[in-house]
DNA sequence: CTGAAAGCGCTTACAG
DNA sequence: CTGAAAGCGCTTACAG
């Protein structure tokens, strides 16, 4: 049985020397440095001559070098330091975040990767900003954000990354900052996919759509709106989409105008859930005492929305995994901090859509 | 700004010394024994006298250690090197899932993993059972395997693990050999959520519903068949679900069966494909000149069942994703070589739901 | 601008 | 049954 060689066709040039697996050793060798020097290179430290850094280069393209990243940060012993900023709501949906964060450095730690998450009100733009201006790059090594879009919040951003901090941007994207990169789901196709679901359920019955959302001004809400109403627009005639309800990330509030929206169509047969309390939805539904049940549709898989898919009263859940979100955004940072390129495949977030069938036995 | 411990409150007890993080040095300083010994009891290495091994216990408990693999197999030199025993079956499936180990490989060297697959036909039992008993385990550190329940395969895994070889089932279960572990989704909830679909897609109208499948004896076929016919008995008595007709993995076959069964059934509103070639079923359907289109559900994502999402001839596709499986499956062996527990929720692989608007940009 | 040596946390022969 | 020393691939002061 041959095994293949980790530098295979995929990899070599026909006039690559090929060694088992080049080591920092082998460069230092074939261009007559030392190892410091390669290191030097290699990191692109400063205080090599051109001369030197060209020998090197050829050294590292002739042999096909990979860096061994395990052993670099082993040797540096570095420990990556992210900050995590989110909105400093109670749902769940934040909660599982918060969890997935810290399950990923319990879980990894040979990562090395240390986080601190900061709940900061979302409201509050200066404070936010504020908080973002504290950060250090001695003690900081990258931020992920989840946070309204705001010119604020932009510059800060944009403050951050001069000085050298790396930032992603959270569940909700900040597309007009320089953030390094958006760690979340495409949030019209999400809108888009509710729609599909809500359409389909209705079965063609012609009635209204009462529509719940968190607030107007955050990004990832506009966007969904705007994908559900295209596919309801396109497809699904049958249906009329009511203006927005606003819920404010509060139950108590969100069943108020729930409420107040299916008394004043009491002939609407479904519900999209924008990003809005499922739990306040549930008891305006329950309380409305429709002659119908409304097909509903919300977002982000929690423990009420799962409740509320086994009993019945949800009909389909668009998520996004909280474990995952975690995850890259600390491999998107640790790949910003190495300089080294981020695989887009593997950070690609999932719209994933979960009925009761097929809920995860395990959160 | 003060950084988590990484040994906080959620690790240490009352009576532990915390160090930082504590490493071999720490233990052998505290145990009063040098390196090599601590690491055989680390190792479980023969040859270390119990007093010596509760001394060193005592020393890793008091001080909280925790493994750090990346340095071990650095030291190690170790390369996993893993055997994927998969079907010989031509479909975009397993070329997928082939693929998502290649690139698991390929985006991962840090892992120090080698593979190779090999492709066996998988109606040849003996050959397959030859193919595992020639797994050497000087040779091999792990095998994942994805084939058909039959004895001649239970014993072949028992022998297997008799030598020392940890063994994952991949996609469909051997639950009756003693594999390690299986790698895969639950095929009775994926069934199920077919079956869920389906009815719901068809808004409940009243009619018949073709369904077609690889084969009737494979494990994974029979359980999504079985959650299938649960959901429709229970929820949907309009439906009437047909006998599955076999398309033999063959889009010809498919075609052919899937086309007989539409035109003894030209009133069928739905269409199951448990597990079957796609495109002959959509072959089928064009052919057939049916008066309605029927709703399609499908398994397994590929480009083919993406492309008729998307020209809206398949209506769902309820899918696996093959990197997961593919890291999911090395994660698993790895944990087995190193006698290191499987972080569970890490490992659940997700029946995803994919339709048109969520379709992953790229695969 | 460049290099020799020590060290990161762990394992592996080799002695004893 | 146990230990001293070298080494995995890389980085980091410290000299020069």
């Amino acid at each position: 049985m041959r095994w293949p060689r980790k530098w295979g066709s995929k990899l070599s040039k026909p006039s690559r020397t090929v060694v088992a697996k080049p080591t920092v050793n082998d460069i230092a060798r074939v261009a007559g440095v030392s190892l410091a020097t390669v290191d030097r290179v290699l990191n692109e430290r400063p205080g090599v001559r051109s001369v030197t850094i060209r020998k090197v280069q050829a050294a590292i393209d002739q042999l096909g070098y990979v860096r061994d990243t395990a052993a670099a940060n082993l040797a540096r012993q570095k420990t990556y330091r992210f900050v995590f900023v989110l909105p400093d709501w109670k749902g769940q949906f934040l909660a599982s975040l918060e969890q997935g964060i810290a399950e990923t450095i319990l879980n990894a730690p040979q990562n090395r990767t240390e986080v601190r998450t900061i709940r900061v009100p979302n409201h509050d733009h200066t404070q936010l900003a504020a908080t973002l201006g504290a950060l250090e790059p001695s003690k900081v090594d990258g931020l992920a954000i989840m946070a309204k879009e705001t010119p604020l919040i932009r510059d800060a951003i944009a403050d951050l990354r001069k000085r050298g901090i790396p930032v992603v941007s959270l569940v909700t994207d900040q597309p007009n900052s320089d953030r390094d990169h958006f760690v979340g789901i495409d949030n019209i196709a999400a809108g888009r996919t509710a729609g599909r679901l809500l359409g389909r359920f209705t079965g063609g019955q012609r009635g209204k759509v009462v529509v719940v959302i968190t607030n107007k001004q955050s990004r990832d809400m506009i966007e969904r709106r705007h994908g559900f109403d295209q596919v309801v627009g396109a497809d699904f005639p049958n249906l009329d989409p009511l203006p927005s309800v606003e819920g404010q990330e509060d139950p108590a509030h969100t069943e108020q105008v729930t409420l107040r929206a299916l008394r004043e169509n009491p002939d609407a047969i479904g519900i999209y859930s924008v990003g809005a309390s499922v739990q306040g939805i549930a008891r305006a539904i329950a309380a409305a005492g429709l002659p119908h049940r409304p097909v509903l549709v919300d977002h982000e898989l929690t423990e009420n929305s799962a409740a509320l898919l086994r009993a019945g009263v949800v009909d389909a859940v668009i998520t996004q995994n909280t474990g995952h979100l975690a995850r890259s955004a600390m491999r998107v940072l640790r790949a910003k901090c190495d300089k080294t390129p981020v695989i887009e495949s593997q950070e690609n977030i999932r719209i994933e859509i979960v009925i009761r069938e097929n809920l995860p036995s395990m959160k």
